[in-house]
DNA sequence: CCCCAGGCCGCGC
DNA sequence: GCGCGGCATGGG
């Protein structure tokens, strides 16, 4: 076993399935993740919930997100044909809660946009539709299209810098996992979502190395020096 | 008051 | 190709 499946098991073991993507559940009305269910979504109107969630979420906390959705939602606007049809300054307000709603407004129009073209869903054809770079396009690519395509961020470049004291650029890391992990959308659902948690709760900037379950590995480890 | 959050674009060099 | 400012709200 490799290190990265090593990682994967504790920071399992420590944390649970963090049953990602959330998804709005109508019979309860809100936000909920789906522990251990890795075959979502089940519909094109999920798949669409995702990806305007992905492109909300950029450097954004979840919650500001979630306010945003709720806005769409309570419109019955969280469908492309309504999102298509509204002025983009009305949108921006509707979104506002998530942040430079200005620019994601136009974000998502020009989503919508290349959905409706009818090009085919590659990494390739989305890195060149406007407002979404390589986490966005890689989120909408594993969550929504269920494509074994592993999404580094913030916290994964923090985590994976500390343990190895040396800083990574995106594809570096991108490489690392995938060419380390079994090729199954599962787990690079879960690993990426463990990842965020461990970050949130424990690799925190100000980190919390006696509480961490990698600590053994990590350079960085403050118990080590 | 500060800093941060599930980034990306446009620009200058 | 890399670094930097701008984008913006809500919570701690």
């Amino acid at each position: 076993m490799n290190k990265l499946d090593s990682f994967y098991k504790k920071l399992l073991k420590k944390y649970g399935p963090q049953g990602w993507w959330p998804l709005f559940n109508p019979k309860t009305g809100r936000f909920e993740y789906h522990k251990n269910d890795y075959s979502l979504p089940k519909t094109d109107a999920q798949r669409f919930e995702i990806i305007v969630g992905a492109i909300l979420a950029q450097n954004t906390s979840w919650k500001n997100v979630q306010k945003a959705l709720m806005g769409l939602k309570e419109k019955d606007m969280l469908n492309s044909e309504a999102i298509k049809k509204t002025d983009e300054k009305i949108l921006a307000s509707i979104i506002k809660s998530s942040g430079y709603h200005n620019q994601k407004a136009k974000k998502l129009k020009k989503f919508i946009e290349f959905l409706d073209s009818k090009k085919s869903v590659s990494r390739q054809n989305l890195l060149n539709v406007w407002g979404v770079g390589k986490e966005t396009v890689d989120s909408i690519l594993l969550y929504a299209f269920n494509q074994p395509i592993f999404v580094v961020d913030a916290y994964t470049r923090r985590i994976m810098s500390r343990i190895y004291k040396k800083d990574f650029d995106y594809d570096t890391l991108q490489e690392l996992f995938m060419k380390n992990l079994k090729q199954d959308q599962s787990i690079f659902k879960e690993y990426h979502a463990l990842l965020v948690e461990h970050a949130k709760r424990v690799c925190k900037k100000e980190s919390n190395c006696q509480e961490c379950s990698l600590k053994r590995d990590c350079k960085s480890c403050d118990l080590l020096e």
